[in-house]
DNA sequence: CTGAAAGCGCTTACAG
DNA sequence: CTGAAAGCGCTTACAG
């Protein structure tokens, strides 16, 4: 391969001066450079194949058409790279590219994370968490904006995208609650999470407003084994048995179906039961197909990198601040059905 | 925030020319500045906390300290981030941040993404695949060196890092055979990927050399579903029952134990299953935790960027090439016990 | 309308 | 032993 082509090779074969190829180049031609030569630099520009030096204008203009993104061991965590994956798109769509680091959850190499981005110049940062939570950014006003995905700064001067708990903890109930449940037992996360207690209060709100006795809350937590200890616990301790259960996650609500067919029930015949996350590895898999509740990972990349991405245009003292909460749609499957009769009444 | 020291200032405050500090910071003082002036050069970096401008390294030494990866979907995968953090803490030890594309299996997408990464000043390339395959790299010999992770050019003229997937299906089988099984049937994954073919040849010979029956295979799939539809085939269909599964992956065994479920039959008891890949999201937390041979996702990316990093301070002309094979070790869980003494024999 | 100059922050020959 | 100069590739005032 051959030295690829700079300003002035451009304008060596357009005859004209590299401010002149620049000026041109940037739209800035009319004007200020003759139709004849501004028709000569297009020409050498597309024949030499010319594209502007990204290093040498980071050098030049300070900025670098790169964000910085730091994660929370986001990476690792599966379906959450859902969110990079939009994120990644949409900066892409804009001319920017992306330098991510994931600390691993280390507040340490998170401070540094942050001092090594801003020495490459990065034009904004994107903080992403992979559970929902608080987040208290260190480099406020230090230079380039930040965006928060999936978490929330706690006084809400920094802007922060996350899912809509509540409303999606609401959803799941509500479908168990039109399909004719009254019985309904929630399979709770672990009560460090914010999620699990966001849940469970759209659950009870829902729950409340159709009149409904809410029998005790399990914690479960967020893996298959954890499902399965929790499903088994109520399905061999209550009687009668509830005719739906709420899951902390699909994994969970894998574990509790499995623990339904270990005990011979079967589902959605005998008991219903809802996820959490549409977890594209599990929910559109699982026998049966589970119905569940989505986490807008996506979106929160998406939206997050777009909201930079304005920010960054508009000046880094914008006064966007505050958190969006985003939806959490209802994905129906074949988990749920009506609940059958009851003998008893 | 106050602006970044940059050389020039600490030559101000130290007394010096710019030249001076540049050669002491980066060790060549020695000989060519006075102890004096060496001490002063020191002394004053660390005052103004003095770190040279990464962007006006790159554009003066017309290298980055960064890598281009391209992937396959690879951020999307779950298990397989794994691979990107072995290979970012890899870089990050040697200084090196990771630029990274996801090309969404899209050959233009790639195309493009190894041109704007060059653009970039990348010093190296890496490919990583979402699942194992082959793969022809266009920019070979293109400037920057390249290696592979979890795919192999099919000519070898490019370093490739794979599993060894015919001994991670040896394994597998072998496992079974030793605790006594001897009716093992193979639920495959679906032929268009490569690892279906080397797993099946691994299980192939462990069953050969221990002088067993080869029972049909079952085309199955990678995920729960699929499992779960060919194990209840095979589950309602053979007579005897065999006495072990072996499972494309572990979201496919996690079907398997749950078709057995369903038919009343207990893992391991009644029936020993194992999996394949150590999912996180899976293998651990499924009841039973599943037995399973682990893919080197972590350690591909490891080596693959270690060789790069190696290679790029040989050059890129270094000869090293062809493919290596990681170990896909096997990790004992629960999901296999000594099939249960049968009726007829 | 156009070119020469300065400068972003660095390093590396080159003179002294 | 040390500083002034050139140059990486660009853009933006500034003279003409």
């Amino acid at each position: 391969m051959t030295r690829r082509a700079t300003s002035q090779d451009v304008a060596d074969r357009a005859g004209v001066s590299r401010s002149a190829v620049s000026l041109v180049l940037n739209g800035r031609g009319a004007g200020n450079i003759s139709a004849a030569n501004q028709a000569a630099i297009l020409a050498a520009a597309r024949e030499l194949d010319y594209r502007p030096n990204p290093v040498a204008l980071s050098l030049r203009t300070q900025r670098s058409a790169t964000i910085g993104v730091v994660t929370d061991a986001i990476a690792t965590a599966g379906y959450a790279g859902r969110l990079l994956q939009g994120a990644s798109e949409r900066a892409a769509a804009h001319g920017y590219l992306l330098l991510v680091i994931d600390t691993q959850r280390d507040p340490s190499q998170e401070a540094r994370a942050f001092d090594t981005l801003r020495d490459r110049q990065v034009d904004g940062f994107l903080f992403a968490a992979m559970s929902l939570r608080s987040y208290e950014p260190s480099p406020v006003g230090s230079g380039a904006p930040i965006v928060l995905a999936n978490c929330f700064d706690p006084d809400d001067r920094v802007l922060g995208f996350v899912p809509d708990e509540i409303a999606g903890g609401a959803a799941a109930a509500r479908h168990l609650v039109e399909r004719g449940h009254r019985d309904i037992v929630l399979l709770a996360g672990t009560p460090d999470v914010v999620a699990t207690h966001l849940r469970e209060q759209g659950y009870l709100e829902v729950m409340a407003a159709a009149g409904l006795a809410v029998p005790p809350s399990v914690v479960g937590g967020w893996d298959i084994e954890q499902g399965h200890a929790a499903a088994t616990h109520v399905l061999t301790t209550r009687d009668p048995l509830p005719t739906a259960l709420i899951c902390a996650n699909d994994r969970a609500a894998a574990g509790a179906v499995l623990a339904a067919a270990n005990l011979g029930l079967s589902v959605p015949g005998d008991l219903s039961v809802v996820g959490y996350d549409d977890d594209q590895n599990v929910a559109p898999t699982m026998v049966p197909a589970l119905t569940t509740v989505r986490l807008p990972h996506r979106e929160m990349g998406e939206a997050a990198m777009q909201a930079l991405l304005d920010r960054m245009v508009e000046g880094a003292d914008s006064p966007i601040a505050g958190r969006v909460l985003l939806d959490c749609p209802l994905v129906v499957r074949d988990s749920v059905a009506a609940p059958a009769p009851r003998p008893g009444r």
